[in-house]
DNA sequence: TAGATTGTTAATCGATTAACAATC
DNA sequence: TAGATTGTTAATCGATTAACAATC
């Protein structure tokens, strides 16, 4: 039974990882497992996975540790995961496309309902079983639909009018990838910014501290 | 002059937001900026900003604020983007051209100098100029190029092979698109995993946390 | 029962914020 | 000089870790 009063984000952006490890380790037919053996597997303290997993229930079993098929589902229940929110993607550029058929959206919570260019040489174009349809056609495709979030692909220049856009269409949430800042203009959205270049820059920070001449 | 005792990897993660602010700033010719104002654009404390800027020198004048060209550069500097990593990129997918034909390395501190696959449609073809190489042919390439940085684009069940291989040739650091965590293996690593997957489901847990019902 | 491992509280650690003195 | 804003120290807040009682 939940107890959820005040979780904080670093948990949550834990529970992805939990789950795909157990995914794991149920597709290798392991039953059982317990804190401390995740943990060093995952490189977290035991301390930290009971107490992450005990914001939403007691899932364990004192003396036994977890039975990895039913915390695998419960923190899938956690995660919504069985939702199929409905999402639309902007942009089928390069990224876009990838995006679009490189994901395994069902098994994440979602489900991608159309695909947006307002370029003639992508429009009616098929990126994995979905045409591509005219930027024009937004607005009648939300009303039918009402998808919930958008997929942002597009240059930084076009950002800032396409989130207005789609949040006069009433769409509250936005996974990003722009390189561009979309949080702070809109209080109540949902937002999460991939930002692939700051990863990235991240990633030479830390090859330049680790080289010898630093 | 730097001051470089243990800055936290949290500082460091924030560097990058605020030098592709900077860079705005910068072409919209705007030369001066205070720690106030961009903690408002950055939804930020100010306190937070200063005291990030000063683990690596007073960058700013008393009673005046920050000039957005000199922040902008030492910022570059202290990540290190001028530097033009050596790059490899192995899997040659969806995913895979999008980030090499998609991402500015140059810009990021990275030179994209290979791309590898094992499948014979993918052999041969350029990406952005770039020939996808037979991944027989990935030893010899590093032995010359020395690249110290492999992009992981391939399926998971691939990664932990390929990853010990490229251990193997001396590469220490790992951008990983794959859904397996690396992180773990090597503890010399640098590894930065990209997980979208996880960045998904997180949204999805905040769509199901913000709805009514939840 | 004894052994093991969770659930949960208390202690520690680190990161963020607040405050203010230094100084342009 | 007066006003503004940084640099920096101290206070607060939150997240992680340690410890142990509960219990399977």
């Amino acid at each position: 039974m939940p107890k959820r009063e005040n979780i904080s984000m670093s948990v949550i952006r834990r529970l992805p990882r939990y789950y795909r490890f157990l995914t794991q380790l149920r597709e290798k037919g392991i039953t059982r497992i317990s804190s401390t053996e995740l943990s060093a597997k995952l490189g977290l303290t035991a301390s930290q996975i009971r107490q992450d997993l005990n914001c939403f229930g007691g899932f364990g079993q004192q003396g036994y540790g977890y039975i990895v098929e039913q915390l695998c589902k419960e923190i899938g229940n956690i995660l919504g995961l069985q939702n199929g929110y409905k999402a639309i993607l902007i942009g089928a550029g390069n990224l876009g496309q990838a995006i679009a058929s490189h994901m395994s959206f069902d098994a994440d919570g979602f489900l991608l309902t159309g695909i947006f260019d307002s370029s003639p040489f992508k429009i009616g174009n098929k990126i994995n079983g979905i045409e591509v349809s005219d930027m024009s056609t937004l607005e009648a495709f939300c009303a039918r639909v009402k998808p919930v979030m958008a997929i942002l692909c597009v240059p930084r220049e076009a950002v800032d009018a396409l989130s207005d856009r789609l949040y006069a269409i009433g769409i509250r949430c936005f996974w990003n990838f722009s390189h561009y800042d979309i949080a702070v203009k809109y209080p109540d959205a949902i937002v999460e910014n991939v930002h692939l270049n700051d990863s990235l820059m991240t990633l030479c920070y830390q090859i330049k501290s680790a080289s010898p001449q630093a």
